[in-house]
DNA sequence: ATAACACGATTAACATTTGCGTAGAGCTAA
DNA sequence: TTAGCTCTACGCAAATGTTAATCGTGTTAT
């Protein structure tokens, strides 16, 4: 296959909910180095605060659920996530080994039950399997236009306007512009941009940001000297908006 | 006013693979008492004829899929599947019990990996899983004819024309103009063409994607180099419209 | 206030990537 | 066999990305 495209997708969120603090630690580290980002709590009401929002907007795209936690369990966690709306990928993750458990958890609404012990490379393997066969399915792939003022960005198209005029801007200009618009307001460093736009392996200059942030410039703003979207942070960075 | 007829969803088709014809019959006949349409094939070849045609008309819903087969294996059928790009789910199920094994089974394109001997009411509770996480994908049997200015794409009949003039197309180059058309003014990476259109496990290089682009110009545009159909969006890939 | 300094802006030279077009080899089916 | 399809390889040209040197401007210490 090419070479793997440039971070143009933000990183996959994992929840991670278990309660035993040493494998929430072994589960967490084998799945940071897989290249997800782990968010990895510690009891059933903590994950059900990631719920809390719309299922149009879920604060993570995969879910590893212990079962046996104290207090709120997963079976709970489980059920108040598909009765809010979230169609959100869960596998469920559980020491209980009996058929009844493994089919009252699917029937519940988790996609996958995996019985401890169990290996990291498996269980790396089934979130990679589920991720795959969710994201065709077009759930993570709503993307929503942005806009600003009189700035319009179509994700689906890599398309910029403004004031209903078409833009035409570079690969990095556009992943700017993007990042830029997915948070305005928002300061961004140099270094945050490059990790965001370029990858965490860029391994050139920071400065390199700053002719792009000129490029840019140059293609939105009516005076690039006296730019009103980009604004310079001096001592941070840039912000949009 | 007439009753209307019960609104009839098709019944779910599942294709059970498996050499061994007692474990064949259980599986079929648990299968089939749960409401589904069960097509039991004994051979890895045999699975393949059910792959012959379009990934967009599948024969079946769900493979439950044997990795331990004579002849054609279960791990060939599959890559094969997943290589044609059918996004069936599979269910693999296997005596081979080691991690290595799943791990194996998982990124080769299966959904799921069940070690046997395994009980059927969670056989059919996994089953239920996917389909739920699959039906998403919901409109298998829209097929609907996709027109853009003077081009019609006619599913039914993998048949193109231009103009009403007959456009031949291969394979390949069919099912390329099939994924523009059924979202046009989107813009398709290479890597995302190759899995739609290839499938996920294609090893090449994604320039083999260019190169078909460039036969499908050759027989769609009426000038090859100055293309006004799939045109291409340089540093991100190429778009319909 | 002003000089020294730090940081960002700007530009141009240079390097790399990308896409196009072509040719040819491997494979399969008629 | 021939013919059609698919994939890979290579060279060219243009677009894009990176580096570095210089110029401006705001900040700070004296």
């Amino acid at each position: 296959m090419a070479v793997s495209p440039p971070p143009q997708a933000p990183p996959t969120r994992l929840l991670v909910v278990e309660d035993d603090d040493t494998i929430r630690e072994t589960i967490a580290e084998a799945l940071s180095s897989e290249g997800f980002e782990v968010d990895a709590v510690g009891s059933g009401s903590t994950a059900l605060e990631r719920f809390k929002g719309s299922p149009d907007n879920p604060s993570c795209d995969l879910v590893l659920l212990d079962l046996m936690l104290p207090g709120v369990s997963g079976l709970d966690v489980c059920r108040y996530v598909r009765r809010r709306g979230f169609s959100t990928p869960i596998i469920v993750v559980s020491a209980r080994d009996s058929e009844t458990d493994r089919v009252v958890g699917l029937e519940i609404g988790a996609d996958d039950y995996l019985v401890k012990p169990f290996g990291m490379r498996e269980l790396v393997a089934r979130c990679r399997a589920l991720l795959r066969r969710s994201a065709r399915n077009g759930d993570s792939g709503a993307k929503e236009v942005l806009r600003f003022e009189d700035i319009t960005l179509y994700p689906e198209e890599c398309r910029v306007t403004r004031g209903g005029q078409e833009v035409n801007l570079s690969p990095k200009e556009y992943r700017l512009l993007e990042v830029f618009m997915q948070s305005p307001k928002r300061v961004w460093s140099r270094d945050k941009l490059l990790e965001r736009v370029w990858g965490i392996d860029f391994m050139g200059d920071s400065k390199t940001v700053d002719v792009h942030i000129r490029w840019l410039r140059e293609k939105l703003e009516t005076n690039p000297s006296a730019p009103t979207y980009i604004l310079t942070v001096r001592g941070f960075g840039y912000r949009f908006g």
